[in-house]
RNA sequence: GCCAAUGUAGCUCAGGGGUAGAGCACUUCCUUGGUAAGGAAGAGGUCAUGGGUUCAAUUCCCAUCAUUGGCUCCA
C-alpha cells in the first residue's frame, strides 16, 4: 500500500500501481467525470498513470491551469489527427496548449494551402474525433525506435525535436489513428472535449527563426461543453466591439493618417481632452507626492545617447540620427527620457540631505518599431511616457519602491482596475557576470523590493533570471473586463546611468556617493494606457474622466435658450457638457448621445423650463426624471467622489 | 523585417473585363417635436498608388504603400 497526500492534507491509501484515475474515482464518481490530469509530487501525470510510490497529489479540473493545459494539449492532437486525415503526408511541427486554447505548426504537401474555408470540415473531422471518445494511450520507447517512426512518416520537423532530446525514452501518444511525439500530460481519452473549433491562421517561423521555413500555425479553442465554447465566442465578438482603433473612430478619439506616418497617432479634440484629464489629475498626484514636474525636448545630441548606451545597443535599429549642417553634428529622436534627466540631476550638486529627487515628465519618446508590430494605439512609433525618474540612496530604496506602490494602487483603483498581478525579476543567482552593479547594492535593492511588495500587499510572482542588466524590477499586469491581462506600470532599479554618467552626491562622511536611479511608469505610455482604458470600459469612462460629463437635449429649438442658461449654470459646478441643438426630435438626439457614451443626457423642454428643472437620463439606465440643477449638480459630484472613496 | 489576407464615398460595406452601388453621415428645404433613427431633395468616388496584359482594367497580373491577423524584435 501507498499513501496519497490530498491538497487538504488527509492521507488515503491505495494500492501501488494506483492510477489518478482511480483515485478520483474513490473519491467521488462527480469528480471522476471532471478530472483531466493529476499533479504527483509536482510532476504533472496522466490519469491513467501509474503511482507507485507515497505522494502528495492534486486532481485537475477544467477550471485550473494544468487541467486547461491537459486539455488544450490533447486538443491540438485532435487538430492534428483531423488534419493528418484530411490531408494526408502533412508535417507536423509543435502543437502545444496556449493561455487561450493552442495551435499546431502544420507543413501541409506541395502545393496544398489552407484557408478558412477549410475550417468548417476540420470543425466537423475534430467533432467526430471527439465523438468516437478515442483512449489515448501513452507509450515510451527509445530514441531510437522514435527516429525510426516519423523517418517513415517522412516528419523531418520531428525528427528534429527527437535528435535534440537527451538520449533514453521518448514518450509517444496515440488516440484513434494519430501518433504524435510528446511529452503530455494528456486526457484520458479524447470524449472530454465537447466543443472543439478552428479560429485562425498564422505564419509561423519552424522554432521562431526567420532563416528557416514558415509553417502554417492553425489557432483553436476547445472545452468541455459546448455553452462554454458559445461564451467563448460570445466574448471575442465582445473583444472585437471594445477594439480601441473602432471606438477610437466612433468617439472621435484618435486618427492614423499614412501621409503623417505609420504608427503616428493624431490626437482629436475628444481624445486629447480626455487624455489632457489624465495628464493633468496624475500631475496634481505626482504633486502631493513630492515630485517635481520636467520638460524636455524631443531631441538630443547623439553623443548623449553614445554616453547612456542606447545609441550602441538600439542605434542601428532606430530613426536615424538628425544631420545638421555643422560637421559631425547629429540628433536623436529621443527614444528615452532617462539620458535628459539625468543632465537635469547633473545640472548642480547634491547633499544626501536633497535625496530622492523625484523627478516627473509626460516625455514623448520616438522608436522605430517594425512594420509589422504597428497596431492601433498600443504599438506606436511616437509616445509619451508617464515618466519618472528617482534619485536617491541605497537606503531609501524600500521606502521610494513602497510610495511608487502606493501611487500605482491608487491610480489603479480611481481608473477601474481592482484585478492586477506583479512581477518582480531577478537576477540569475548562477550568473552575476551579466549584471552591472555591485553584488551588495543588487543584493539590498532584491531585497527592498521584495520588502515593500510585502509591506504593501502585493502578492508578487517571483522570477528569477528575468532582471534587465542594470537593475531588479517590479512589474504589474492589469486585468481588463475581459479578462484579458495588459502589462502597464513597471518600477525598475538601474545601476547603470549613474555609473556611465557618474552620477553622485555628498555623503555624511563628506564623501561622493553614487545615487541609485529608479525608473518608473504607471500607464506605460498614455497611448498605450487609453487603448486599455476604451477596451476595459467600452468607452463608457469613468464620469471625472469622460469628455463631455452631460450633453443638454432641447425638446424643440424653442428651448434652446434655456439650454444655454442651464449649461452656463452647470459649469459653476465644474460639470462639462454641450447642447445638442441639432433639427432633430428628441428620440434622435437621445439616440445618437447615447451611441457617443455620454453618461447623462438633460432632457429641457416646456416643462424643466416653466419649473427651472432637468429632466435626467442616465446612460444604459434610461429616464431618473426631473430634478433640479442643485439636485443634479449633487448626483454628478456624488458619482466622482465614489469613484475615488471606494 | 517575414508570411497571409485586405484596400471601392467621411463611416460600414455590396459589386464586378465595357467609365460605379446601398445604408449611415453631410448640404438644403419641410417639420418644432417629450425619452434609442420624422420626411423630401441634393451633393459626394482617379474603385490605395505605379506599371503590365487587353480593343477596353476599378475588376486579371506584377510592384509599391497602407491596414488586419500572426511570426520575430522591443530601451
Amino acid at each position: 500500500m501507498i499513501k496519497i497526500t490530498l491538497p487538504d492534507g488527509s492521507i488515503r491509501e491505495y494500492a501501488s500501481g494506483v492510477t489518478g484515475a482511480e483515485i478520483a474515482e474513490s473519491i467521488s464518481p462527480r469528480l471522476a467525470k471532471e478530472v483531466l490530469s493529476i499533479t504527483v509530487n509536482s510532476e504533472i501525470y496522466d490519469l491513467s498513470r501509474s503511482i507507485e510510490t507515497d505522494a502528495h497529489i492534486k486532481l485537475h479540473k477544467f477550471d485550473d491551469d494544468e487541467g486547461k493545459h491537459a486539455f488544450w494539449h490533447t486538443s491540438a492532437h485532435i487538430l492534428a489527427e483531423a488534419i493528418e486525415s484530411l490531408f494526408p503526408g502533412t508535417k507536423f511541427g509543435i502543437g502545444p496548449a496556449i493561455e487561450n486554447g493552442f495551435y499546431y505548426d502544420i507543413e501541409l504537401p506541395e502545393g496544398r494551402a489552407l484557408s478558412e474555408n477549410d475550417f468548417a470540415s476540420i470543425n466537423k473531422k475534430m467533432l467526430e474525433l471527439c465523438q468516437q471518445d478515442n483512449l489515448i494511450t501513452r507509450k515510451d520507447i527509445t530514441k531510437a525506435d522514435a527516429l525510426k517512426y516519423f523517418e517513415s512518416k517522412g516528419d523531418n520537423y520531428k525528427t528534429e525535436l527527437i535528435s535534440e532530446l537527451e538520449d533514453g525514452t521518448i514518450t509517444l501518444y496515440t488516440q484513434g489513428n494519430f501518433t504524435d511525439l510528446c511529452r503530455g500530460p494528456h486526457l484520458p481519452s479524447t470524449g472530454h472535449i465537447k466543443a472543439i473549433q478552428v479560429l485562425s491562421l498564422a505564419g509561423a517561423y519552424w522554432r521562431g527563426d526567420e532563416s528557416r521555413k514558415q509553417l502554417t500555425r492553425v489557432y483553436g479553442i476547445s472545452f468541455p461543453k459546448q455553452k462554454m465554447l458559445e461564451e467563448y465566442l460570445v466574448m471575442l465578438e465582445e473583444a472585437k466591439k471594445r477594439d480601441h482603433r473602432k471606438i477610437g473612430k466612433e468617439l472621435e478619439l484618435f486618427h492614423f493618417s499614412p501621409k503623417v506616418g505609420m504608427g503616428l497617432a493624431l490626437w482629436l479634440p475628444q481624445g486629447t481632452a480626455l487624455r489632457d484629464r489624465l495628464e493633468s489629475w496624475l500631475t496634481g498626484e505626482l504633486n502631493k507626492r513630492g515630485y517635481e514636474m520636467v520638460k524636455t525636448p524631443h531631441i538630443g545630441n547623439v553623443e548623449l545617447y553614445k554616453t547612456s548606451g542606447h545609441f550602441e545597443k538600439y542605434g542601428k535599429d532606430s530613426f536615424q540620427p538628425i544631420q545638421t549642417p555643422a560637421e559631425g553634428e547629429a540628433f536623436m529622436l529621443k527614444p528615452m527620457n532617462c539620458p535628459h534627466h539625468v543632465e537635469i540631476f547633473k545640472s548642480k550638486q547634491y547633499s544626501y540631505r536633497d535625496l530622492p529627487y523625484r523627478m516627473a515628465e509626460f516625455g514623448t519618446v520616438y522608436r522605430y518599431e517594425q512594420h509589422g508590430e504597428l497596431h492601433g494605439l498600443t504599438r506606436v512609433r511616437s509616445f509619451t511616457q508617464d515618466d519618472a525618474h528617482i534619485f536617491c540612496r541605497p537606503d531609501q530604496v524600500k521606502e521610494e519602491f513602497k510610495k511608487i506602490i502606493e501611487l500605482i494602487q491608487y491610480v489603479f483603483k480611481s481608473l477601474g482596475f481592482t484585478d492586477y498581478r506583479s512581477q518582480i525579476s531577478l537576477r540569475d543567482p548562477d550568473d552575476n557576470s551579466k549584471y552591472i552593479g555591485t553584488d551588495e547594492n543588487w543584493a539590498k535593492a532584491e531585497q527592498a523590493i521584495q520588502e515593500a511588495s510585502e509591506e504593501m500587499g502585493l502578492k508578487p510572482v517571483i522570477e528569477t533570471g528575468e532582471a534587465a542588466f542594470y537593475g531588479p524590477k517590479l512589474d504589474f499586469m492589469v486585468k481588463d473586463a475581459l479578462g484579458r491581462m495588459w502589462q502597464l506600470g513597471t518600477i525598475q532599479v538601474d545601476y547603470n546611468l549613474p555609473e556611465r554618467f557618474n552620477l553622485e552626491y555628498k555623503g555624511t562622511d563628506n564623501q561622493m556617493h553614487q545615487p541609485i536611479m529608479l525608473h518608473r511608469t504607471i500607464f506605460g505610455s498614455m497611448e498605450r494606457f487609453v487603448a486599455v482604458l476604451i477596451e476595459h470600459t467600452a468607452g463608457k469612462f469613468p464620469l471625472w474622466l469622460t469628455p463631455q460629463q452631460v450633453v443638454l437635449l432641447p425638446i424643440s429649438e424653442k428651448y434652446n435658450d434655456y439650454a444655454k442658461k442651464v449649461l452656463d449654470l452647470l459649469k459653476n459646478y465644474d460639470i462639462r457638457g454641450q447642447i445638442d441643438d441639432r433639427n432633430e426630435k428628441i428620440g434622435r438626439k437621445i439616440r445618437d448621445n447615447e451611441l457617443k457614451r455620454i453618461p447623462y443626457l438633460l432632457v429641457l423642454g416646456e416643462k424643466e423650463a416653466e419649473t427651472e428643472t432637468l429632466s435626467v437620463r442616465k446612460q444604459g439606465q434610461g429616464d431618473l426624471g426631473a430634478m433640479s440643477i442643485e439636485e443634479f449638480a449633487a448626483v454628478i459630484n456624488n458619482e466622482i467622489k465614489e469613484n475615488f472613496n471606494n
